[in-house]
DNA sequence: CGTCTGGATTACGTAAACGTCAATCTCATG
DNA sequence: CATGAGATTGACGTTTACGTAATCCAGACG
């Protein structure tokens, strides 16, 4: 079925992306679709990426940043000293995230507090409109 | 010290921000500092929206979309229908919030096996540099 | 009174991330 | 062979979120 290969259109309907976004995202260099003569063949290394870049952006991370981050999952045969500085810079992005959850829990735990805080407040305006009635 | 007003320049140290960027964030809707003539003064209330707003963009939010939970914190005097759609509202955005968290830590964890990876490939390329040695 | 200094307004510029449109190309099908 | 559906390649348009430069005020100060 997949034959590991899919089309562009097929890529479209699976990751509800357009053409254009694809293609836009290769001349960015964050894929590399294959070609059978003019058209482009993703990979399962493309959908993989995909994925991630799509993650990312639901992370507000911009695409440079995302390319980044996609080098340190492909690893690749690296010289010693770069693969080690991948490897810093992994770290550097873990801390960021773990970072992230936090402000983001606390995000979290504001709205859920001011969720309570609206409870009340519909609380007793409907006992003041059932008192009017 | 300060008491409760700050000028722009006050806000731009304290948060970090440009002029521009405040008075955009005016422009936008998303403050409204009070006018001593022609000057602007920055609230309480404006500092703690700002606060918001910034904490809205490192999650990736649209101005426009934080303009909208921005509204979810000051309830204000509404009637109760209105009141309830807002509450309404802001129990979509906590769940947003906390796939998102779920989302985000999914990524760590990935990229935490990502990184043991890396420890192991870093430590058999040391071993190699030995063994040449 | 001249002149800074800080802020305001207006307006044009810009980078990112695509959208959109026109002009091919190519291949299967009637 | 004509043609229509999909894909490709420019190339220009668009939105968001400000940057930047020019010009204009208003109060402080020597």
């Amino acid at each position: 079925m997949t034959e590991d290969l899919m089309t562009i259109r097929e890529m479209c309907e699976t990751y509800d992306v357009t053409p254009r976004t694809l293609r836009f995202y290769e001349a960015k260099e964050l894929l590399f679709p294959i070609r059978e003569g003019q058209k482009r063949l993703f990979t399962k290394r493309d959908r993989a990426r995909l994925k991630l870049i799509l993650r990312g952006k639901r992370f507000g991370f911009s695409l440079e940043e995302i390319r980044q981050l996609l080098d340190l999952y492909h690893v690749g045969d690296q010289q010693l000293t770069q693969m080690t500085r991948t490897y810093e810079i992994a770290c550097e992005r873990l801390a960021d995230m773990e970072a992230r959850r936090e402000e983001l829990t606390q995000a979290i735990d504001d709205l859920k507090e001011q969720l309570r805080w609206g409870e009340k407040v519909i609380a007793s305006m409907k006992q003041e409109k059932k008192a009017a009635e």
